[in-house]
DNA sequence: GGTGCAAATGCAAGAAGTCGCATCAGCCAC
DNA sequence: GTGGCTGATGCGACTTCTTGCATTTGCACC
């Protein structure tokens, strides 16, 4: 489930999805591989919305609800992930390599990544505590940054 | 902001929305006034569509705008507090005394509270290494609860 | 009790998904 | 190369909000 991190190895996690797929019995289609060039274009994150237009841009036929099921099963493959952004819209992590959270400032938008060695504190409580195993990709947390509580309290819509 | 926790001063806190709402330039509306009914009566979490849901039983001429346009008023007041659940659907803590955050299991679907103690290992890093301010009512951590990771690694959809 | 202005409402259209179902088409076996 | 099984697609309807705009109405002032 982990991929490496060189540009050889990413070009070839996207290369053997066609496999993994039919190894478990799925499809190789047209539009499925559409959406993996697109997402072996994409650095980072990517929304739902953004690669349904990504991909009609590319192929006008595109339908949003293959798009959004095709997602599903590449997450099921690993090679994307998938958290809720700020404002509880979905968000695709692509390639996940180094498992990463996100941190969100409600005054400016601003966004950072949250590595696991920043996160560790909450994980290991949580694991201690109550046995609870956290999902450190699909973890957002909102809160003001340095910069905007420095400011003054803006209190926007997040 | 903080409001007390006893049955007369919970109700006290609703009964004085009327009047932070015109201490603001704001109006005390037969639509506003139904929703505080709801909501008074109400303990711990709701959707916004469940609160839709609700108000219309009482008055069917509900409109979905009205009641989320509300909604935002009243966060504004600090009588309630939104948060994003684990599919990323919004929901609202009602007169939230003592600010927590929320553990989702997408195995089960279960949901337990984290209060401020618990979390507070990351709050503080975070504080400390960013100066970073967490709003804790607003943090949903997604995993696998103990049950169900010892039964298998279902993962379902969150 | 009336008046006027700004705030709220109602309505309609749109965004972002989600779901069920009929049809289509990969792909494995022959 | 062909056929058939089953997974995938396309489509339409629906959910949950969000936003713009015209209309209504609360309420402060006279």
């Amino acid at each position: 489930m982990s991929v490496g991190g060189s540009v050889a190895e990413r070009a070839g996690a996207w290369a053997s999805v066609r496999d993994r797929l039919r190894e478990r019995g799925l499809r190789w289609t047209p539009q499925r591989r559409l959406m993996v060039d697109v997402l072996a274009q994409t650095d980072g994150h990517i929304t739902g919305a953004e690669l349904v237009e990504r991909c009609r841009e590319l192929d006008p036929a595109t339908i949003p609800s293959t798009v959004y099921r095709t997602l599903d099963v590449l997450e099921q493959l690993g090679v994307i992930r998938h958290g809720h952004g700020r404002d509880g819209r979905e968000e695709f992590h692509v390639l996940p390599q180094n498992e990463h959270g996100h941190l969100f400032c409600s005054g400016c938008s601003g966004s950072w990544d949250i590595e696991a060695p920043e996160a560790s504190p909450l994980v290991r409580a949580l694991r201690r505590q109550r046995g609870f195993a956290v999902d450190l990709s699909h973890l957002t947390v909102v809160g003001v940054c340095e910069d905007c509580s420095s400011d003054r309290g803006v209190a926007r819509r997040s």
